[in-house]
DNA sequence: CACTTGACCTGTCCGC
DNA sequence: TGCGGACAGGTCAAGT
């Protein structure tokens, strides 16, 4: 669900929301899967813990707290953070949110703090948020092995094709969706810049020029930048920190539009399955590639 | 080692 | 209306 821009839409509306308050009390739903830290962990160094910073690293999400301890939060599919207090509804109705009364039945923790509340909701409960010493937080395996942050300076082209080059034997759409190539990129993203730079997913990654790799790359930072300025994209359960959606999918050309036409050339777009995901494709602008 | 597939969960939608 | 199966935006373990 959340991609690189709907997890660094949640990061600016928390940052906003929740710096400089002080955690009173924290509520686990659905112990330990979605929250496993020990109770005496929590209440040392979460509770009266004053939140700091919250950053962002590929599709991860960082809480600093003022104990040197930091609330790591992946989503995954289906996670949600929403924030409820007084500052973002007048007194803490949902009003405009797409997000009911919480907690609700998806709930799975509640985070008390200064006059407002945290909720941490999961449909799927594949998400998860854990409790690190600041300083570990770089040696998490996942955060070892995650690849360069696509929006960065560092990220050039020819870095992007150096190490997308290491997964020459795979279809370029498995090969950007590899988190350990570059971070970030998700289902939505991968169909919307393989259509920007009009390669076939199915393609292999040996059989694509490294020209039409510098397109790619170019796509994928075009297509995240804008995913950003459009809030994420809200198409099932993203919302972003107030429970709002986010308006990218209106403005996707490939994904989710099958059956409508091609904006570049009108062809009825088509959806498969790629990678084991569903795929979206014009066939006429992304060439299938022949085996 | 590189690559692919299935598992993790719950909910929804579609066809019979 | 009910039921079974496929599918849903991510990642990891286990399989080939």
């Amino acid at each position: 669900m959340p991609e690189l821009p709907e997890v660094e839409t949640v990061r600016r509306g928390l940052k906003e929301l929740m710096i400089g308050r002080t955690i009173e009390g924290v509520k686990c739903i659905d112990s330990p899967k979605s929250f496993p830290n020990d109770t005496a962990t929590v209440d040392a160094f979460m509770i009266g813990a004053t939140v700091s910073d919250v950053r962002r690293r590929a599709k991860v999400l960082l809480i600093e707290l003022s104990t040197d301890y930091t609330i790591v939060v992946h989503l995954k599919m289906t996670g949600q953070l929403v924030f409820r207090g007084e500052q973002a509804f007048g007194a803490g109705h949902p009003n405009d949110s797409l997000i009911g009364e919480l907690p609700d039945k998806s709930t799975r923790v509640e985070v008390a703090l200064t006059h407002a509340k945290l909720f941490f909701n999961d449909q799927r409960k594949f998400g998860w948020m854990k409790l690190y010493p600041t300083l570990e937080v770089p040696n998490i395996d996942f955060m070892k092995k995650v690849g360069p942050e696509p929006l960065e300076d560092a990220f050039t082209k020819e870095l992007f094709i150096q190490r997308i080059r290491r997964r020459n034997n795979t279809t370029i759409k498995a090969a950007i969706l590899d988190q350990t190539v570059l971070a970030g990129v998700g289902n939505i993203y991968a169909d919307e810049s393989l259509w920007g730079a009009k390669i076939h997913p199915a393609s292999r990654v040996r059989d694509v020029s490294d020209e039409s790799l510098a397109v790619l790359h170019h796509e994928i930072r075009y297509v995240m930048n804008l995913a950003i300025e459009k809030g994420g994209s809200t198409d099932r359960n993203y919302v972003n920190a107030e429970g709002k959606r986010g308006s990218y999918i209106d403005f996707a050309r490939v994904f989710r539009k099958e059956g409508m036409p091609c904006p570049r050339c009108e062809t009825t777009v088509e959806k498969t399955r790629v990678a084991g995901r569903g795929t979206h494709v014009c066939p006429v602008c992304q060439q299938e590639p022949v085996e």
